[in-house]
DNA sequence: GTCTATATGATGATAGAC
DNA sequence: GTCTATCATCATATAGAC
């Protein structure tokens, strides 16, 4: 019975018939519907119409807003850029021990990647399609193995003989780690998880020395 | 100019009407092309039609074979299963020396991903839009977690004191390396990378005590 | 088993009232 | 800026000839 043309579940409560649905802006329950949706059914999957109910607008009104469907998942990317917000996680930490300084780039990195858990379920599900996005996501793991590499660098200023390879070596490992443990849907402890990681790049197998080759 | 009836890019070569067009049974064709597309596009993007026309075969006999699209990539996932594959990664190992059994290990999950790359792919696009791959999914990593830590555990037998949460952390970090290399499109030394990570794991930062907090 | 033409419904996008 | 009704197109799936 549900009518094939565009309506709205909109209240019937009062007259008012403008306005008001919600405290924010129609634009931004749009981006925010189809970020949600977007990620968790895929941006083919999603239908305007579905888009338009969740955000509770007339579908007319995405049109308004943007152009086409795809120019709205472009808006969703480059208005909330979930870079900017990992760039931060290196750049105001200070100089630590190499122990708190890993635990702490951890934490930070998973709250940054669970923060924009919507953003990061988008880029892996579309970067095979859209080369923008592959892009982004090759620059940010070479951007953010650098970063780290230079920061453990500086943490480890002066006290050790590790070469650099092999440090860059550490923060891809970690680096790479984290983003497995960010993509999974519900890590049951991800403290103890960075904890752990963490204690295997620091000390590895623990070997004795016989035990190499 | 493009039909919108369902047509085939047939050869126009000669009057032979049926059969023919490839060596391979029209089904393995049609389920090749859709692994192809559905790796490339997605699911949703993929029409029917495109996998008619890149299988060569006319639309209708898709559902011939199968009943539905859903059905189609259904078939795809049990019939085509990695999983198989990288069981077979560690139960074919002999015991070996620590830093031997990671690389050959590490080598062997990621020949595996690769040759299974479209698979990956389909897995990783609609792990979240599907219950059932999301579950093999999840399956999948505990259980080669389960795995690598057991074989470490054989390959370490006698010779050391680390304690067993530790191995299985060293697995974890292991595997979770090795799918984000599996998954990336062009590593391009993926055995330098497999060799630096097996390094860190063995040896970790290799830090002198007094850096220890 | 193979192929063609078509049904049925949904989808992105638009026109135009308010 | 907001909302409704509708269009043109395209997708999955079917019917039925060969």
């Amino acid at each position: 019975m549900s009518p094939h043309h565009c309506v709205q579940a909109g209240s019937d409560m009062a007259a008012s018939k403008k306005k008001e649905p919600g405290a924010e802006e129609a634009r931004t329950r749009i981006l925010d519907a189809a970020q949600s949706l977007f990620a968790a059914h895929g941006f083919n999957a999603t239908t305007t119409k579905a888009i338009a109910e969740t955000a509770k607008v007339p579908c007319g009104l995405i049109f308004y807003y943007f152009p086409t469907k795809k120019a709205l998942l472009a808006s969703i990317l480059s208005e909330r850029n979930i870079l900017v917000e990992l760039r931060a996680v290196v750049d105001t930490l200070h100089v630590l021990d190499p122990r708190t300084a890993l635990m702490t780039l951890g934490t930070r990195y998973i709250d940054a990647l669970r923060h924009h858990k919507e953003l990061t379920a988008i880029l892996l599900r579309e970067f095979r399609s859209h080369d923008e996005i592959a892009t982004q996501f090759h620059e940010l793991r070479e951007e953010h193995v650098g970063l780290i590499t230079s920061y453990l660098q500086e943490t480890l200023r002066g006290r050790h003989d590790t070469p650099i390879q092999h440090i860059q070596a550490v923060a891809r490992t970690f680096l790479y780690n984290l983003i497995v443990i960010g993509i999974i849907e519900d890590p049951p402890e991800p403290l103890r998880l960075i904890e752990e990681t963490v204690d295997v790049l620091l000390g590895g197998l623990r070997l004795p020395d016989s035990a190499h080759i």
